[in-house]
DNA sequence: CTGTATCCGTGTTGATACTG
DNA sequence: CAGTATCAACACGGATACAG
């Protein structure tokens, strides 16, 4: 009605690449952002405005459009009493893990990076599953909790590989408890899990030994110089 | 870094997310295109428009600045007598294929896909490497050259994997020439290769065995159905 | 409380024309 | 060939109003 409903961008690359076709998907600003908030699982209208800051409802409701139309996501209601519409990526949606997780590891090396910035807890769960050295994480298996503010995240590790989702974990060897941004000292930048206790920024539950080894099993890629040179 | 760079897009995400940062650097519009047709080495200010259908002057200079500013790009002048000046990837910038690749074969699963737009030169050789089987390639050593209108191009398959440059190729043992749409058909399509030449698309010169062969190294990802469901 | 639709100021984009 | 200048159209984000 509004005339309005151009699919994901009304200005369209005129190439056969995928490349081009892809940003056609994702190049809109807030898309890529918006899939990685769906990429552990789904969520409500205000929890996806909760985990980007600085989107206005309206403009979220046309990503969700876009995003929708080309069969990127769904929107799907859940049944009484629920009863309540949550959207969710479609099979090929989860696909695109690999595409966000590319793109960040590439543009983390850069020094602009500001790690101060708002985190939200499903980007710091991403960056876990993201930045693990397998090697470090040889001959450990361990279940993980994640207490970032509201929500509950778990996560296994298993053969070198962490598998991570929303939702409570099954008996935990430990549970971290704290804001996302207060993770990245102790997580990637060094910092001993007891100092960041001792500050109050975590909290941990469970096996203390099993936590300490899990927080230092990240590792941010090496920075490349201002001019694009490798460190 | 808490300056930030507010050159590339006036607009930032307020987000540590390595993806958020990845997306101010590459998410404006031509941005990762213009990355890709650089990705075979350093171009031309006008070969970089003819490779990006209908980006205007005023916005390719606006994009080449900011991409120089992050240290993905550097503006080169070439010694005398060329005199000419070149824009060429830094060593990060080239790091960016393996985020240009995944995007693009994410989304070539894409029903949508339209294999009848304009298609660069460069889109065509990144796509040989990005859509090889590896499998098929089993035993296969060869050096090949591609005449693309007035661009040569060539590849080196080893291994199983397909390296691949801008310029000539030493003693190819085989050569095609015709324009990057016509390779499609051949390539991703299963158009035998002598009914390609037979129909004037491609021209192929030396080893014509060794040529056949290689024409069938690719495949396109499989598509997904419009909702997304795997196919 | 959970979204959706409309208006509006402002900045970005892109076509055309133009200059060194 | 390698860009710059101008300007109209459009997208963004904020506010607000509306609907279940």
């Amino acid at each position: 009605m509004t005339e309005r409903d151009k699919s994901v961008s009304k200005r369209w690359y005129d190439d056969a690449c995928g490349a081009a076709l892809g940003m056609e998907f994702v190049g809109e600003r807030w898309s890529l952002l918006l899939m990685r908030e769906l990429l552990l699982g789904p969520r409500r209208f205000n929890e996806l405005r909760a985990g980007l800051p600085g989107i206005s409802a309206n403009v979220l409701t046309q990503r969700l459009a876009g995003l929708e139309r080309v069969g990127i996501l769904l929107r799907r209601r859940l049944p009484s009493p629920a009863n309540v519409q949550v959207y969710e990526l479609t099979a090929w949606g989860y696909e695109s893990e690999e595409v966000v997780l590319a793109l960040a590891r590439w543009a983390l090396r850069s020094p602009s990076h500001d790690p101060t910035l708002p985190f939200s807890p499903v980007s710091l769960i991403l960056s876990l599953r993201m930045l693990l050295v397998p090697e470090r994480a040889d001959g450990l298996h361990a279940t993980i909790g994640f207490r970032l503010g509201e929500e509950v995240y778990g996560g296994r590790l298993e053969d070198r590989a962490l598998r991570v989702w929303r939702g409570e974990p099954d008996r935990p060897d430990a549970v971290f408890a704290g804001q996302p941004s207060h993770f990245l000292p102790v997580f990637y930048g060094g910092m001993p899990l007891a100092q960041a206790e001792a500050a109050g920024m975590l909290q941990v539950e469970g096996d203390r030994a099993v936590a300490a080894r899990f927080s230092t099993l990240f590792a941010l890629p090496d920075k490349v110089a201002a001019d694009g040179a490798p460190a």
